[in-house]
DNA sequence: TTTTACATTTTTGAATGCAAAATTTGCGAT
DNA sequence: ATCGCAAATTTTGCATTCAAAAATGTAAAA
């Protein structure tokens, strides 16, 4: 198994929430479920961490990164500001196939939206974002991104909808497909804005922090 | 000597330029030099390649990486982005103390701009601008400034600058440093952009391309 | 003289082993 | 019964070792 396999395999049971964020990575479990050795574990477990999902504790392991409000404003303050550049950049270089494909796809949501289909509905919406930041056609950025997303997408794509937070959120993709058919970098990046505003007030309100208090001991001499 | 050390000593090894982009990088000897084994070296290379800083050839080691016109590009860009965002950020949460420091920096740098001092004036060029990401208040927003500014620091930091572009340079920083003290948010996003985006002509027109010419070999049966 | 096949050497990638550190367990004292 | 402390166990981090892959060198054939 080729290292970034490794890293990949990780990565997904950490995503799947199969280790639960704050919980330890047993590591010789892990080896013998991936039938690796240590070695390539832990170098493995030592990317994660430099992206963000994992926490390294010298001499203590390894945790699954539990993240708090804070952490995740800022990463959605990050997220706002990479789509944003995302929409502008591709606003100059999308195709008009990449646009009819997302309006494609646009309306395949919009079909899932109102079948009530929420777990369809988010992967369109993913895809959407995803094939933004593709048409933006710069790697860095669609790396970061990438990146970003991965820390909160378990809140952003598991976080209950109301139906009027729901219908919102589809106008607003009304509008980003609008703004991308007429290839308005600035006005795709302030609806994206918005859009990622709205997406961060619910997760934050939804009360989505992953501290559920702290497992550290206070000794007192 | 603990993980991170050993990450941050290869990297600067690296932005010094003293592995040069491109070139193979020696386990052997930089384990003697660091005194450690071939594990922990490898674990930080690992990290380091997915900063993007090394090459990772599979069963042929790692390379320090080398970046393209379009990488150079690219990474202009995000950090354009990343930099606007941070100046609008700024501008809301940037204390008065902040500020007084901010200006201070910019009258060393522009004392060191009057003496013709470039390394002193790059050296405060960067601390503003750190600093402003840092006033930013965001911490995932810094760490992904870091990584890229990492990458293209041997280009911002090194191309020669004609007497025109360095005072054209200087002007835009005294609008940076209005626009902070303004606390005009959007004003600020707009000029890092556009100073960035000079800086960016510069660099690129400077030739800065690290490829020498492909060293792969093509053999035709 | 050039090219190709083969053997040797070097280097890479991963498993194992070992010492240090932390956690857990067990026992005695209060 | 509970708390405190020390021994035992587990786990971590790194060095070493081992097998496989690639690079290198050599010699024979075209």
């Amino acid at each position: 198994m080729l290292h970034e396999e490794v890293v990949g395999r990780i990565r997904a049971i950490l995503l799947d929430g199969e280790i639960p964020p704050g919980a330890r990575i047993p590591e010789r479990e892990l080896c013998e479920r991936l039938e690796i050795s240590r070695t390539p574990l832990r170098e493995a477990l030592k990317v994660l961490a430099a992206e963000g999902l994992v926490q390294l504790l010298p001499h203590r392991g390894s945790r699954a990164a539990k993240l708090t409000d804070k952490d995740m404003r800022d990463l959605f303050e990050v997220c706002q500001g990479l789509e944003a550049l995302a929409g502008e950049l591709a606003c100059e270089r999308i195709t008009d196939a990449e646009i009819d494909a997302i309006a494609a796809a646009h309306a395949d949501m919009v079909r899932h939206f109102h079948e009530r289909d929420l777990i369809q509905y988010y992967r369109g919406n993913r895809a959407i974002h995803e094939a933004i930041v593709t048409a933006a056609g710069n790697p860095v950025l669609a790396g970061l991104y990438a990146s970003v997303t991965a820390r909160i997408r378990r809140a952003r794509y598991v976080t209950p909808m109301t139906p009027q937070r729901w219908e919102l959120a589809v106008k607003e993709h009304e509008a980003i497909l609008n703004a991308l058919q007429r290839r308005d970098g600035v006005g795709l990046a302030h609806i994206l804005r918005a859009h990622l505003r709205h997406k961060r007030e619910e997760v934050l309100q939804a009360g989505f922090a992953e501290t559920e208090g702290s497992d550290v001991t206070l000794r007192i001499a």
